[in-house]
RNA sequence: GCUCGAGUGGCGGAAUUGGUAGACGCGCUGGAUUCAAAAUCCAGUUCCUUUGGAGUGUGGGUUCGAUUCCCACCUCGAGUACCA
């Protein structure tokens, strides 16, 4: 009986699925796990083998938990609304649902090229998901939720004393009673100050602006980042290095009227609680870093000869006796204001010229230093000297109050702007020299020329200067936060829609009863032509405040029929709450049901890719600890334990263009540097750009250079072969002689050219030729085999390889598909695990897959013969008990571990030391079977189905550890002279160590060693080591 | 520039608390089987000047003993980018 993996894979998904074996119950005397793989975009590439490596692994903890005993939750669903979608959409004119449900259930796309869809797909790979979990955030049965959530978050704010979110009605009953003077709350900056008899003469639409300013979702004008090629705003998280994550488009800041999440009220506890979770530390660093806590004081200066008044925000407000200017951002309100009409000209043309750069090009460009002076002066609140202000744009609007006290003696930037403009620099650092570079060592720090804090330290200093500038009123002791609030509002059509009418251009919720509001129909994707978002061309999308439904915009009469808020929701808005609603995704009431979040409480584990570090896992904590705060579920943080799984690259195959050169040698002219000049009269030959292509090989053994992607040009060493090149091309006899007599040298240049991975074997040979000339560029062309042969139909033909990303354009892509044909998904699944640490990236070789297969052969073997099974009921030897247990507890620790690699290298061992021992136990066997289920779970079923048992082996019960069975009584010992193993001696455990030490001298071989010295010392750890020294 | 991570055979990688470096697999070499190939099985495979010796990016240090700990440096990768 033949290891038909085929066969018995597409037979156990059959049954898993008819059964819903990995159906989870939200009702369970087992203790619950919860493992979550991070929510899919289902794109319409579909999956290469680098994406499930994260879904293998979790499956198989998943697995492994339930054969522990474990009730264990493991969903799958999409995040099915986003960007790529509707700019297809845009292209093609196909509405985005349908696209998406071809992406995740199959069909065909409008060329009529088969999409498998992500469901096949992963089914195939034998996951143990609980499909009947499954959610998309397309539906509007989930955005229901997604808007409900929007709802409670606009009728909350943040109560700092309380430190938690509160809602609305207790902010109101605080202004109805006392104001607003009182209240602790995160609020936009500059809220005007009111009693509570204002209040409660304020009209509703007053009163409604002024809550706004509290809400923890709010609508407010704010300086986007806003991308004309995409047409929406994009969120910081969204831009890398100045252009769109999505596409590359340049972006420039704009003001636009928004909504926005007020997460900088939850800055923090967001920092504080990373120490709570298991999650890895570059990840909590990175997010440390986006919150950018930083502490130190707010400094007001007052501007002279006028009323207005610079708030600062300083790290150092010990050094406020260096200021010797100021610097405000070139978009700060007052630079207008304050600017002296001679300087007027001169500020506004840099204004003007700094608004033209791009964000990327102020990025790109640091080191130019530029500002300009504003003509007005501030007084420095303590001396009341004057301090002249400029403009700059290396301070940024967005950061503090975009306005410094500049310390050019004690930050670097301050101290280049000084010296480039000819500013003053006063020192005021005890002992240090400052002639040269600012001097930022807080540490070292001890102030002088600074009144009442000479002679003090930099903390000391601080704490006073922050105690001396409240006294006069100048300041306080503040601590800034990098985290901005994060813009909700996205000018795009594939998205939630919000739950918000206008009235008065104030917006209004829907009550929640009346959800989900669905997405409205529209005929064309784009912008409107007065440049509303695609929402903005929809016909039937007003809101009917008696009937409580969409109605048509005709209707829209502002007293009972009113209009709906054209932006949709950004994509992290479903991907922030899923892990809760899977918990009982199906329910219609509640966004979950109480039992269903007190049973689950959080995930265990949760696996993904890195790329989320600040946006999703960021948002998606923000939107728990305000669920938290608001009583609808039991935790703070949402998972336990993170980790990210390393990203696979892909393994290109090259082969060479190659072009030749005779040069001749005396001609060449050697710089000092080693780099070689040749002028036109060396050149005895250069061949015409042709279409020949050359082995790996071949250059290999032409030439000591080594053949790399980045280097084009190697110089013909082997001349044998050289000349066998020269008459491929047809080089003339007399120019070869001129190689032969060693008067020239050949140049080899060389163009990389990728082909297609799938062509090429374990030994990096081209299999098929004939595939290959179907390539455009081949049709043509000659092939040079290893040993500079042209190939006809066979030969020898070695490609270069190159480790890079997993991508179409490099021909370098393998799909999980045609690897489950050739070889089953249990060598995939294994192989995976096999490749290295799961946490690492590393290069996919579709050609050592091999391996892994050869295993699960073997394995079957151990168990099946031609004659069926040949598993019994002897006794199993103590050998194989051993091999059993070792194997037992090592697998147990490396799945504790997520040290996957090493698991399957154990079972590898296993399997060769059993089939060697010619076990046949069943005892030994069955045990066996149940440790490899977890990564083999196909042929583990149909042997455990072999062995006789007709449930499933999803649930058996996990091998127990017996250590009695590794019990040795001797050991052999390493013997090692001055730290160096020279041979080893097998000597019983229970000697003593001064009969080791007595045996060992006396061996013949520690006498060679040693070759008569005495030695110094002999050092034995019984049971581990003997090291002689001397 | 800053922060973090990593450097071990031809390749992916293993090595528990400081205790036999290179497990396991790929590839390669040789052999068996075969008309032949595939598949399978067996043996070998870090390097060198091989009765031995060297060796985990480089140079130092701690130690009886270092891939593992400490210091300095080099290289590569990831994140971040004027954050006051």
């Amino acid at each position: 009986m033949n290891y038909d993996f085929n066969e018995i894979e597409a037979k156990w998904q059959k049954y898993w699925a008819e059964n819903q074996t990995f159906k989870a119950a939200n009702n369970s005397d087992k203790e619950k796990f919860y493992v979550l793989d991070m929510f899919p975009y289902p794109s319409g590439a579909g999956l290469h083998v680098g994406h499930p490596l994260g879904y293998i692994a979790s499956d198989i903890y998943a697995r492994y938990k339930r054969h522990k005993g474990f009730n264990v939750l493991h969903p799958m669903g999409y995040d099915s609304f986003g960007l790529p979608a509707e700019q297809y959409a845009i292209q093609t004119g196909q509405h985005p649902a349908d696209t998406t449900r071809v992406n995740i259930d199959g069909g065909f796309d409008k060329e009529g090229n088969e999409i498998k869809g992500y469901r096949k797909q992963l089914d195939v790979m034998g996951f143990s998901f609980d499909w009947s979990r499954e959610v998309r955030t397309s539906n509007p049965d989930y955005y229901k939720w997604t808007q409900w959530i929007f709802i409670q978050l606009f009728n909350s704010w943040y109560n700092n004393d309380s430190n938690k979110a509160e809602d609305i009605s207790t902010l109101i009953a605080l202004f109805e009673k006392e104001g607003n003077t009182t209240v602790n709350a995160v609020s936009d900056e500059d809220i005007e100050a009111f009693t509570a008899e204002q209040w409660k003469g304020f009209d509703t639409k007053k009163k409604q602006e002024i809550l706004l300013q509290y809400r923890l979702t709010y609508l407010a004008d704010t300086e986007v980042n806003w991308c004309p090629a995409l047409g929406t705003v994009l969120a910081n998280d969204e831009i890398v290095n100045g252009v769109s994550e999505r596409g590359g488009h340049p972006v420039i800041r704009k003001k636009m009227t928004q909504w926005s999440m007020r997460i900088s009220a939850y800055a923090q506890r967001l920092l504080d609680d990373l120490t709570t979770v298991d999650w890895p530390q570059p990840l909590k660093d990175s997010q440390t870093n986006w919150i950018g806590r930083s502490q130190g004081a707010s400094a007001i200066f007052n501007v002279k000869d006028h009323d207005d008044k610079i708030e600062v925000f300083t790290t150092r407000p010990d050094t406020i006796f260096g200021v010797s200017f100021m610097t405000l951002a070139p978009e700060h309100d007052l630079v207008s204001k304050i600017t002296t009409p001679e300087q007027k000209e001169a500020v506004e043309a840099y204004i003007e010229a700094t608004a033209k750069r791009s964000e990327r090009e102020r990025m790109a460009d640091v080191k130019t230093i530029s500002g300009v002076f504003t003509g007005a002066y501030a007084e420095h609140p303590f001396t009341k000297e004057p301090i002249p202000i400029w403009i700059g744009d290396y301070v940024l609007a967005g950061y503090g109050t975009g306005a410094v006290m500049a310390v050019p003696c004690g930050d670097q930037r301050d101290y280049d702007f000084a010296k480039h403009f000819n500013i003053t620099i006063p020192n005021i650092f005890e002992g240090v020299d400052i002639s040269e570079e600012a001097f930022a060592d807080k540490g070292k720090t001890v102030i002088t020329n600074s009144d009442f804090l000479n002679g003090l330290p930099y903390k000391k200093a601080m704490k006073l200067a922050i105690y001396e500038l409240e006294k006069i009123g100048h300041g306080k002791g503040k601590i800034n936060y990098r985290l901005r609030d994060a813009v909700f509002s996205r000018q795009r059509y594939w998205g939630e829609p919000f739950p918000v009418y206008y009235v008065d251009g104030m917006p209004q919720m829907i009550d929640a009863e009346h959800l989900p509001i669905a997405l409205p129909e529209v005929e064309k994707y784009l912008p409107t032509e007065t440049g509303e978002p695609p929402l903005g061309n929809a016909t039937i999308w007003a809101w009917n405040t008696e009937t409580n439904e969409v109605v048509d915009n005709s209707e829209i009469n502002n007293t009972t029929v009113f209009p709906l808020e054209l932006n949709t929701m950004p994509g992290w808005a479903g991907s922030s709450f899923y892990f809760n609603r899977y918990m009982d995704p199906n329910n219609e009431n509640e966004i979950f049901s109480k039992e269903a979040i007190n049973y689950w409480q959080d995930v265990d584990l949760y696996i993904g890719g890195s790329e989320h570090a600040t946006g999703h896992l960021l948002y998606a904590r923000f939107w728990q600890k305000f669920l938290f705060d608001k009583g609808v579920v039991p935790k703070n943080e949402f998972a336990k334990k993170l980790i990210n799984q390393g990203m696979i690259t892909g393994t290109s195959a090259l082969v060479y263009r190659i072009n030749l050169k005779v040069v001749e040698k005396s001609k060449i002219i050697l710089r000092e540097k080693g780099e070689a000049i040749i002028p036109k009269e060396a050149f005895k030959y250069i061949s015409v750009k042709s279409n020949i292509f050359a082995s790996y090989k071949l250059l290999d053994s032409i030439s000591s250079k080594t053949v790399t992607s980045s280097n084009s040009v190697i110089t013909a060493e082997n001349i044998e072969l050289a000349i066998k090149l020269m008459s491929i091309f047809k080089v003339e006899k007399n120019i070869i002689d001129l190689i032969n007599d060693g008067s020239h040298i050949l140049d080899i240049s060389y163009d990389c050219i990728r082909i297609d991975v799938n062509n090429v074997d374990a030994s990096d040979k081209i299999i098929d030729f004939g595939k290959l000339r179907d390539w455009n560029d081949f049709q043509h062309g000659n092939f040079i085999d290893d040993i500079g042969v042209i190939i006809k139909n066979v030969g020898e033909f070695t490609t270069g390889r190159e480790v890079e990303k997993m991508s179409k354009r490099w021909y370098n892509v393998v799909s999980p598909d045609s690897i489950c044909v050739e070889y089953g998904a249990d060598s995939l699944r294994l192989y995976e695990m096999f490749l290295g640490p799961l946490e690492q990236s590393k290069p996919w070789n579709t050609a050592g897959i091999t391996g892994a297969h050869g295993f699960l052969k073997k394995l079957w073997r151990l168990y099946v013969d031609d004659n069926g099974v040949k598993v019994t009921d002897t006794e199993a030897s103590k050998d194989s008990l051993k091999t059993l247990h070792k194997t037992i507890k090592k697998v147990e620790e490396d799945i504790e571990n997520f040290s996957f690699n090493t698991s399957v290298s154990t079972f590898m061992i296993a399997v060769n030391e059993l089939s060697s021992q010619k076990c046949t136990s069943r005892e030994v066997l069955e045990a066996l079977i149940i440790l490899v289920s977890p990564y083999a779970p196909h042929i583990a079923e149909e042997l455990w189905n072999k062995l006789g048992h007709s449930e499933s082996i999803s649930t058996a019960p996990f091998p127990k550890f017996e250590s009695s069975h590794l019990v040795e009584s001797s050991k052999e010992y390493p013997v090692s002279f001055n730290g160096k193993m020279r041979f080893k001696l097998e000597l019983p455990l229970d000697l003593s160590k001064e009969e080791i030490e007595k045996t060992v001298m006396e061996h013949e071989k520690t006498q060679k060693q040693l070759a008569g010295r005495t030695p110094k010392k002999v050092i034995i750890v019984p049971g581990k080591i003997i090291n002689i020294v001397g």
